[in-house]
DNA sequence: TCATATACTGACCGTTAGTCATATCATGGG
DNA sequence: CCCATGATATGACTAACGGTCAGTATATGA
């Protein structure tokens, strides 16, 4: 009786053509997009959008996590090309600004859900969902700094975890600008020089002072 | 015949009233305070409220720049008991976290415009005021900073607006950060731990290079 | 063929930003 | 004093939203 399964198979497909729906109509029209747009782009009715996600914000976060995992498939994939912790901690922290340039949809609609929707109205529950995804990726930026400290490459008085929300703030607050400006279009120009900037200022704080030292791969 | 002073005189009065009722709801309940909440407290008829501001968002942005100017008179005053480059860039940055930490209703509802509402919805006018503002302030910092290379205490090849606008960003990541967070009340604690790394960081970057030079003040 | 369970639907509800026909009030001439 | 005039204030109304639920359609297995 294979039937259970191909009801559990079917569900699935109808849960993620909603996804891509909403993914679609929020992309283009931010939170505003309506659930009445949504289930129409999936040739649904309105009612049973509510049968695969309890609230439009649920629906709305579903697309947020969505892209966190982007993110994460390509850390690992930078993360691979990257010898010694010099280049990882570059990799992690370029993975992260270029995955939000290149997907700005992604951020913008992440960023949305942290200001306003933080406040009483939203569940708890889905915000400690966002949450979560953002530490298990901010544990990249630590262990490649970690690593960096362990090689001698980076001081060993450093907050380690400190200095990687640091960086992640600083090219979050950054992306906040150039995400908005519309214009500017990818990591060329004033905020490519802006990130570059971040990154170089951050390595500066935390490499061991050697002024006229090599560089040469940490072993 | 001070018939016409007075009417403006009342007119200035009720929009005071307005944007204090406003003030207040939309710093309790965020941007969905409703428009009869905030004419109910005003003491108003709700169509009165739309006769002193367009819209609603015409309503909130006022509150924002309201903030605005607040922290603009710190600037000014913080500005005025430092000496120096070093402790003028200080006393702006610190101006800055400590204005948006002490008055964090005005962060957030800052913070909440600049992200969705800078989609499509809303007229690109509310975002450029606030834009405005916002160089305005920058350009504190940017004086500061410009101080700094002149005297002699910054390297000369640093790009000062760039630095400026990354002493501004980093310091609104953490905050969206420490401001969405109920629990941390202060600068004490781990945020302000991590708004002293970070100002750490921007000042190391833009110090000249004297690694083994005594660190008394630049006079 | 039909009883039952499962999945879908859209008319409906409460709520909200914004509008506008109407009501209220102050002013100054008669 | 009284009333005509214009300025100001009002709240019932509309359209649009998220969310609900009574009812419909479809699939299953006896």
């Amino acid at each position: 009786m294979a039937v259970a399964a191909r009801r559990e198979k079917e569900r699935l497909q109808r849960g993620n053509a909603i996804l891509e729906a909403a993914r679609h109509l929020f992309f283009e029209k931010g939170y505003s997009a309506t659930m009445d747009e949504i289930a129409k782009k999936a040739e649904l009715g309105k009612g049973t959008l509510y049968l695969y996600f309890k609230s439009k914000d649920e629906l709305y976060v579903s697309v947020i996590i969505e892209g966190f995992h982007v993110l994460e498939r390509r850390m690992e994939r930078e993360l691979a090309k990257a010898e010694g912790p010099d280049e990882k901690t570059r990799a992690i922290y370029y993975a992260f600004v270029d995955h939000c340039l290149e997907n700005r949809e992604y951020f913008r609609i992440t960023q949305y859900f942290l200001t306003e929707d933080a406040r009483s109205k939203t569940s708890r529950e889905l915000i400690d969902t966002i949450n979560q995804a953002s530490m298990r990726l901010l544990q990249y930026g630590v262990n490649a700094i970690q690593d960096g400290v362990a090689s001698g490459l980076f001081r060993d008085d450093i907050d380690v975890i400190a200095a990687s929300i640091l960086g992640w703030r600083s090219a979050t607050g950054i992306l906040d600008l150039a995400v908005l400006d519309e214009e500017a279009d990818s990591r060329a120009g004033t905020y490519g020089q802006l990130f570059d900037l971040a990154f170089d200022f951050l390595m500066r704080g935390m490499k061991k002072d050697r002024p006229s030292g090599r560089k040469g791969a940490g072993g």
